[in-house]
Order: structure tokens, then C-alpha cells, then sequence
DNA sequence: TATTGTTATACTCTATAACTATA
DNA sequence: TATAGTTATAGAGTATAACAATA
């Protein structure tokens, strides 16, 4: 058709959101495959970027049985991602840290990841990718609310 | 803060991005539990809704091993979702084929999770959404052209 | 010979149940 | 007794390599 007749299709709705996601998802998938990380290991390693857990509390964050978290654990520690650190006030307890080695892998690939992110957001003109920015958080934020959750919560004074 | 003081915040927009897929996809994941299907399972029988594969051609659609499409067709085989169908054609073919249970489960999962994001997007003044869809459908359309694909290839004449 | 599909094997990921050690 | 964590076991999902049957 000629382009002056050009109709600006739009995507149903729940096809938009689910492609997005389903691109998204590639992308970090991706990401992941570079470092030779499953999902699940780079999310572990992200906790442990900046908080040093004990196991229960990996358990809780990841939502997994403890004993799906001491595998995951274990085979980090094998390839050298993490450690384990015995509690010095309670003898029960281990606490997991993340090693060098683990920092440089889950940085590549959160980086790789933004990276992704934002040549797809790249695509679009500024005005339209911060409209979209805009509209995406009031979503998230009406969501969260939703849920009794404050999308803000860490801004609050 | 008093309301009328109320600064909209507005998040990163890769933060923006990846929240909507972190949360868009675990509405798929509570969805598979329902049916007792994991992820790979409902995109199988996904395909087989309007398709009757054989198993390379799984292969391809799934981007896995031939080796992991035989185990995956086992089981929902085994389950009754599915059933092998010997091609007529070429002795070493088989066609893969949905069974109405497997319909059935694929039916009420993305059913469910077509609900669910209906529901999250009734979230947002029905002029907002409208503008988010119009602007994931540049966004998705922009990124499919630098892939050298036509998101609308379907509707073309 | 090439293609289609399965099987053998190995590894990750997950859960349940039983266990050990500490509190 | 209760809690923290591991181990034993079982099953899904994945890949590589070797194989059988058919083209």
C-alpha cells in the first residue's frame, strides 16, 4: 500500500506486553548463555552482589527449598563464584559471599543486559521512549499499589 | 509529603523494562503451576494449536536439541497432551499432534494469563493505556525492522 | 550418504523426606 | 524442641554423541 495510505497498525494489547517480554527475556537469556550462567545462578550472584545472606534468607529471597539452595550454592562454589562463610555467633548458620570471580560475571552480564535494553529503547525517538518510560511507571507503580506495595518505598524520607 | 507537593517519580528506563517482563513473567509461571506445566511444556503445546510439527521442525520452533524434543514429547506424550502420529509420507517422520486434554490445559493457562495482563493494564486510565499500547507497538516494531523482520508480515496483502 | 528420530549419558535445577548439628 | 543446613532420592529439562531406520 502507498504510504500515504499507511494505517499505523497497533498490536492487541496483550500481544504488545507479551512480545516485550518475551524479547526481554531473550536478551537476558542471552546474557546469561556469554557467561555460562543459567537464570537462576545470575540471580543468585545479583542477590549477593550486595547483600550477604544465610542460606534460609537465599532460600526466602529466591523462593526455592533449602535444599534447591544448597545445590545452587554448591555448584557456584565449585566453579569458584562464591563461598561460604561460617556464622561466628551462630554455629548452625553459613553465610554466602560472592568472589571476585562471581562479581566479574554477574557485572558482564547485567551490563550486557542494559546494554540491550537500552539500544531497544534506542529505537525509539526520545519523545516517544520517554512517554513509554513515563507510561511504564505509572503501570508499575498502579501494580505495585495494587499489591500493597510502594513502587517508591526506597525514596520516602 | 503533601500531595499537591507530589513529584512523579519516574523510573530508569531499563529498571521500567525489566520490571514489567520480571512481573508480566511470573503471571505466565503462576499460570503454568495452575496446569502443572512448566514453561517449556505450555510453548509446545503453544505450537501445536495451530500446528502439527514434525519433530525437527519442534526442533527448529523450540530452538532445542532434537534429543531434548524427544524427552519433552515423552512426557506430555506420556500425559496424554499429545500424541506422535507416523507420517504417511516418509517412514522416518513422525508428526506431533495436540490431544484435547493438552487443548484443554493450553486453552485454560493462556486464558489466564491473558487475564491477568487485561487486568494489569485495566490498571491505567484507558487513555494512558491506549498511548503505552500505541508506543510497544513502535517500540516492538522497530526492533523487529533492525532484525530485518516485518512485525506485521501477517496483514500484508 | 544424508536425514529423521531415539537412546545412552551427564549435568543443572527442583522438591520431598530424612538426617545432623546447633540453639 | 525448634531451627539451619546437608544429603538421599526422584524427576524434568537440556546437550552431546552414538545409533537405527529410512530416503
Amino acid at each position: 500500500m502507498p504510504a500515504d495510505e499507511k494505517l499505523q497498525h497497533v498490536l492487541d494489547p496483550v500481544d504488545a506486553v507479551a512480545q516485550l517480554t518475551f524479547v526481554v527475556d531473550g536478551m537476558l537469556q542471552r546474557r546469561c548463555r556469554e557467561e555460562d550462567l543459567s537464570l537462576i545462578q545470575l540471580r543468585l550472584l545479583g542477590i549477593l552482589r550486595d547483600r550477604r545472606p544465610t542460606m534460609s534468607e537465599l532460600s526466602r529471597f529466591l523462593e526455592l527449598d533449602k535444599s534447591s539452595v544448597s545445590g545452587l550454592v554448591d555448584r557456584a562454589q565449585r566453579r569458584g563464584l562464591v563461598r561460604r562463610v561460617p556464622s561466628e555467633t551462630d554455629g548452625r548458620v553459613s553465610v554466602v559471599e560472592i568472589t571476585d570471580e562471581g562479581n566479574a560475571l554477574v557485572g558482564n552480564a547485567s551490563s550486557g543486559f542494559t546494554a540491550d535494553v537500552q539500544e531497544l529503547l534506542g529505537r525509539l525517538p526520545a519523545t516517544d521512549r520517554d512517554r513509554l518510560v513515563v507510561l511504564l511507571t505509572r503501570l508499575l507503580a498502579a501494580h505495585a499499589r495494587a499489591h500493597g506495595v510502594d513502587l517508591f518505598a526506597d525514596l520516602q524520607q
